[in-house]
DNA sequence: ATCTTGTTGGAAACGGTTTTCGTTGTAAAG
DNA sequence: CTTTACAACGAAAACCGTTTCCAACAAGAT
């Protein structure tokens, strides 16, 4: 049995392949690109049911996302589930997963000395990995 | 004489009423909700010029742009032109610039660590600022 | 005043994402 | 196994923020 997607209702054959590439690639992706994966594997998916699949991924906790600069939103299946940030290759999207303790509590102390609460925050950092800047 | 936009060949009647609203502004706006305050002033800027002046700002370094996690685009006229971050209340849009200087100090060691070059990074954070939580 | 050319702005295009709605097929009930 | 209910699919259309197009305009130079 492949992976169920949690609080869903019906497992369908077009979220087992959603949930298998997702499994197999590393970096973070557009919806668009991991489409157009599917389509090369003659995965017969829909491009609408990868942007609702992913949604209910991202609402599920199963899958991250984030933004570039430029506003594409990407998604990452990461190996943990607990609050990390992500070091992201902008040209094939390869990612670190990174903790920074310090960072985070630098964070809650600067809202704090300003008398924020209910306090969350974004961080992420983007480069050219090794592999593409060759 | 009005501020001018550096690197601007000409000073036009609508950069200055763009530049005139962001110097009265507080918080984060879009791009659409400047003109519309234009629009409400009958300051007679088109939202193509709008946009342009903005990012024009931007790269000029006059204007910093971020986004809400949803991917809207936000401008607003910081106090500095260093690089710096933002901590943003997420009611009223209220904007305390913040530096971090361990954290910049971090965010590249991570990525030199990794291999990554060509290095930048987001930083946001959001809450609820005093005011609004009463 | 005239000229050059950067600038403007309405319309159209653009690109990513969401919605629509008739069809498909999963899964439970009989 | 067959029926039934409705979740899920997907192609097309709508949507929405942003960019491009291009003819008209105007800032600054001479
Ligand atoms: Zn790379
Ligand atoms: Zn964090
Ligand atoms: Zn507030
Ligand atoms: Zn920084």
């Amino acid at each position: 049995m492949t992976q169920a997607i949690p609080n869903a209702p019906r497992n369908t054959r077009q979220r087992a392949e959603v949930l298998a590439l997702l499994r197999e690639v590393e970096g973070f992706l557009t919806a668009q690109q991991l489409h157009q994966m599917l389509v090369a594997r003659e995965a017969r998916v829909g491009l609408t049911t990868v942007y609702r699949t992913l949604q209910l991924l991202v609402d599920a906790g199963e899958v991250d996302s984030t933004r570039l600069p430029g506003g594409e939103q990407l998604f990452r299946r990461c190996g943990q589930s607990r609050h990390h940030h992500h070091l992201v290759c902008r040209q094939c999207g390869r990612t670190v997963e990174i903790a920074g303790p310090a960072v985070e509590r630098w964070a809650d102390e600067m809202a704090a000395r300003h008398g924020f609460t209910d306090v969350q925050h974004t961080l992420e950092i983007f480069g050219t990995c090794a592999a593409c800047a060759r």
